[in-house]
DNA sequence: TTCCTTGCAAACGATTTGCATTGGA
DNA sequence: TCCAATGCAAATCGTTTGCAAGGAA
């Protein structure tokens, strides 16, 4: 599932770190690429029907996201779901649903991104704070929640 | 510390919601008001020297949380930190610190924060999704930690 | 009296870690 | 050959809950 361009900047990526691309992560990568939001590693663990031990994965996703190819995403209570990082996903922003927790990624409208993006950047300015980026959450109900 | 009107209007949403505003509770959310951003149940229980234990100290904030007096915040891996309800502390946005996990509210000028709403009214828009509201973080590293 | 609240201890769920083994470059 | 990765079981951490005692209306 998981592109070879792709593949092969992720392989590239953890060579740099000084880890290694094994079958068990690159599972764990093609279900992350082919879910639409962040995921947990009790859902990832599902989603790959236990072809990985929980506590593996967990290092895994540790390690990957230390060599910056994936991002922790702390969005609902208890769990952290892990996303491809930004430099292979794209930047974009999430919804999250109040009732069922569900993550969903979303892409702005480049002239909302840009204008969101100044609005960062003047209110970094009028403080003693580096920005180094920004997340917006849209908070609501999902359509099956609704 | 706490305002004498701001603690009536807890009190009174605290009566609606049929639970009481107890000394214990009133610890808690002197603490919240004393800072200057959300706080997990540790932080608060240091804070107040231990005065309520944290098995009460949790019950309370999920009560309090409940009655819509204090709303939860899942910003940093593991941990909720709770901080006034909206229409207590006013609307807000976070400054999260990816360095030590410190979260600061800020206040945008009125004119982004219509920009931001405009925004996320016209992403809601375009999807199947009921936008309820929105929570901007701006992530970066703080004085101390830069 | 009635119901909410408190405290302690035990239980839980998510995540981490020690240790011996396996696997890849 | 050497170091990273794996799997299992045990440990940890934040949080929740059962239960008996205390407190306010």
């Amino acid at each position: 599932m998981t592109s070879p361009t792709l593949d092969s900047q992720i392989r590239g990526r953890l060579a740099e770190a000084g880890v290694r691309y094994t079958n068990g992560r690159q599972q764990v990568v093609a279900a992350l690429v082919a879910a639409d939001g962040p995921r947990s590693a009790a859902e990832l663990h599902e989603q790959i029907a236990g072809a990985v031990p929980l506590s593996s994965l967990y290092r895994s996703l540790a390690v990957m996201a230390d060599a910056d190819v994936l991002a922790p995403h702390h969005g609902t209570k208890g769990v952290t779901r892990y996303e491809l990082a930004e430099w292979l996903a794209g930047h974009h922003h999430h919804l999250v649903c109040v009732d069922c927790g569900t993550v969903d990624d979303i892409e702005l409208p480049s002239r909302l991104e840009a204008t969101l993006h100044d609005l960062v950047d003047a209110v970094a300015d009028s403080g003693d704070f580096a920005a180094a980026g920004h997340a917006l959450e849209v908070v609501g109900r999902c359509k099956a929640c609704a």
